[in-house]
DNA sequence: TTGCTCCTCACGTCACGTGAGGTGGC
DNA sequence: TTGCTCCTCACGTCACGTGAGGTGGC
């Protein structure tokens, strides 16, 4: 028979640990002296090698009550923990990859930022809305997004060039400049959504404090959004 | 300017969420309208996203709190959180490896009731010697503490043998089960720790117990022991 | 007037860690 | 008599979920 601390010091648990035990029931010692001390015997210390066995493999005090009390389902619970290590595994693994491509970018705290900025158009978006655009996003997949955030962002550069250089709105360049900034569009506003008309909202309210972020200034963002439509209608 | 609830709406959290958020003072609503309810701006949902971004991650709200007041410091913080992540994915593999293994086993019941029988030993170790114990078995890794296991099982069996016919102990075939018993006896008790005397202790003090989970009666082990150690002797 | 949203407490979660305050055996 | 171990409360942890009880705008 030994005492609570005894026991800790064998089975390197805690003193602590061991009344948890005992006060929800999993382990109760098999008798307390008559001041009130616990003393466990050898039955004891195997229950409590079993509970730190399961403890181990990550399974919570609650599922470790059911299964000594039953240990026909022992394995059946051991396997789904497997399953839900598995699950919990991959998701690290996406996580990690998620962090390991925004600290390779060359300006984390950039990148953030520009997630941000599409983060604005959310509360002009239903939660149906909202469902659409991130199926486009996955489907899409992330370095497809890169990609079209950088085209983007070279077709605003020419785009403003044309402005600067009066380039006429049905000129050859400017119809395929403007048919790739379609195209574009067209990637994450599916069809008949309203989620084009949500971001010409959106733009409309928040133009100053969008190109504040922005290496543009409003009024060339506000010369461009007209340019472009001239274009269209001329199209 | 959105109320509390078209704000949890938008970005897909909850009232609480953003309660609790104002609460730790992680984003306070830009004002409060004379009957205390909040109102959030543009700047608020921005910082909301960072937030948001920061938890997928995994990041605690604490560590968010840090990297939102000193940006400088977030891509530190983001590679330290990557090296978390990496040694917890680590850390889940070993478990999933060990947990197959277990799964694998024949009667993963049965293999359970072998780890316990191996922790009653642990009462009459020191610290110290646990420690040069787990080394031990760290050191040989879990097949090789397989296999001496299993081997230990053919060798009862044969030594159980010789009792029953009678085998002399100074026979070739005695001595060579012998000489293997004590080398598989070596690779866990290294030398001088005094673990040997320990498990001799443990068994005389408990080998009814122990034998009872046995295939092997408590007399037939006590003959077999004894057996062993005549062996010895004449060694 | 009836629903809906908003508000502020405040308890519960999970497996203990960490004192607080007190008692019994060496 | 002094340390050590033991005991029973009971608060704190982390990020909210979930009522309880009440108020203000459509």
């Amino acid at each position: 028979m030994w005492t609570i601390g005894q026991l800790a010091q064998a089975t390197r648990t805690t003193v602590r640990a061991l009344r948890h035990y005992d006060q929800i029931g999993l382990l109760r010692p098999t008798e307390r002296t008559q001041n009130g001390h616990r003393r466990y015997g050898p039955d004891d210390l195997r229950r409590l090698y079993r509970i730190r066995a399961l403890r181990t493999f990550g399974l919570s005090l609650d599922e470790i009550a059911t299964a000594l009390e039953a240990p026909a389902s022992m394995t059946a619970l051991l396997h789904a923990h497997l399953a839900a290590l598995s699950r919990r595994a991959s998701e690290i693994e996406a996580l990690r990859t998620q962090l390991t491509r925004l600290l390779d970018h060359d300006d984390p705290t950039g990148y953030l930022k520009a997630l941000e900025m599409m983060a604005m158009l959310d509360p002009y978006l239903t939660p149906e809305q909202q469902d659409s655009l991130a199926a486009r996003r996955e489907h899409l997949g992330p370095e497809a997004v890169e990609n079209a955030k950088t085209e983007w962002r070279t077709l605003v550069e020419s785009l403003l060039e044309c402005v600067r250089t009066g380039r006429a709105p049905d000129s050859e360049e400017a119809r395929a400049l403007v048919a790739r900034w379609d195209a574009i569009g067209a990637l994450f506003h599916a069809g008949g959504t309203g989620t084009e008309a949500a971001a010409r909202r959106m733009w409309a309210e928040n133009s100053e404090e969008i190109s504040a972020r922005l290496p543009w200034s409003a009024d060339d963002m506000r010369e461009l959004v007209a340019y472009v439509t001239r274009v269209r209608e001329n199209g």
